[in-house]
DNA sequence: GTGTAGCGAGACACCATGTCTCGCTATGAT
DNA sequence: ATCATAGCGAGACATGGTGTCTCGCTACAC
């Protein structure tokens, strides 16, 4: 797929002002209230009724505006919310390993059940499993481990059997991703205190 | 959502013969029809290009027919795989915990990356996430914690500490599926004895 | 035998998609 | 100051899926 920011200025011919991306400028203005389109959208009508029409409408913009930008609804959900979503899963640093763990797992019940850009996360997900496009687009933000690794880096110091980062992390996170993607309730908070316990105790205290 | 196989025959106001759906004897043939083209579809096109005109074409059927028994492609979909996906996941019992656990968390792999079920439930989980419809399928079927629930009540004879079915099951099977539905690549085999080793070591050996 | 209800076929209106063609306008080069 | 250019808003257009509808047809129930 061709990379977005890019369609609209392939006959760019001129090799000098490297890598400023001349032919631009003018696009900021759409380019922002797309972006701002989207995020009124999702909160207003959901990602399943988001339609590239309305959100050019709802823009003020240009059907063939959007599609020069951008190629998917998810490539430009994905633009709007990444920022807030990696934000939100930003826990500070707690005294003790346990707090530490459950207010991460909090966080990311909190902002896969109730936040816009984790309905939005949710939403390509779910899109991702029979859409390759959008796959790689979910694949390459990797949200859940990176978010978990600023919290596993922290507890890794009172806990000396855990394992590498990527297992830890999808034993952190992915009890309480699976539940709320496959299942009608989230782990409530006493379930996720157990399976903090239960995960320090296999970490070695 | 008016339950599948009743809505043809809402009119039906003859109290006698209780319990046999009348009105259906000649629906057999388009039915078992139906459910084959979605299996054979699944593994030609896949679920993305599957279409409900697709399905009552490849049938030899006609669309209203397909309508009249089901609402939604993903009702089909559940139909035709959900048997198949059950005997999937049932894994023989093993001597050892730590065998029965890694036997489950193969096959549940295997399931969810190469078998046409396996990509069909995949499929439904993600449309779960934006359709409220295919939700309530998906959460009635709780397929997950259902065939973890067998190997678990084996396991918990030696792992005293083992918390309840609904935070063990989540614990041994939302790290594999979370990785699988949100990464390029499953948890490889290594990982999935290491994560054995923790589950056990915090459920009390 | 006669009525009825599911059946295959396909017409239909609706809607979203992605491409296209219009003028318009702001920009940057001259 | 002028002018070519390229992104722009608007919307027409073909395509394809959806869900409803209307046809005769056929097999079963009474």
């Amino acid at each position: 797929m061709v990379s977005r920011y890019t369609r609209g200025v392939v006959l760019n011919t001129d090799p000098a002002a490297p890598g400023a991306r001349m032919g631009r400028p003018r696009s900021e203005r759409a380019r922002r209230a797309v972006l701002h389109a989207v995020d009124d959208l999702l909160v207003d009508v959901g990602y399943a009724a988001m339609t590239m029409k309305g959100i050019a409408e709802r823009a003020g913009v240009g059907r063939q505006t959007v599609y020069r930008w951008w190629s998917t609804k998810a490539e430009i959900l994905l633009e709007a919310c990444l920022t807030d979503a990696r934000e939100e899963l930003v826990v500070p640093p707690h005294a003790d390993p346990a707090g530490d763990l459950l207010a991460y797992l909090t966080a990311l019940t909190e902002f896969l059940t109730t936040s816009p850009p984790g309905l939005a996360y949710r939403a390509l997900v779910g899109e991702a499993q029979h859409d390759p496009a959008v796959r790689e687009l979910v694949h390459g933000a990797d949200l859940l481990t990176e978010s978990a690794r600023g919290v596993l880096d922290r507890v890794r110091r009172s806990a000396p059997d855990m394992p590498e980062t990527a297992l830890s992390a999808a034993q952190l996170a992915g009890p309480v991703v699976t539940r709320i993607l496959t299942t009608p309730a989230p782990l409530p908070e006493p379930l996720l205190e157990a399976h903090v316990a239960s995960l320090l105790r296999a970490w070695g205290r």
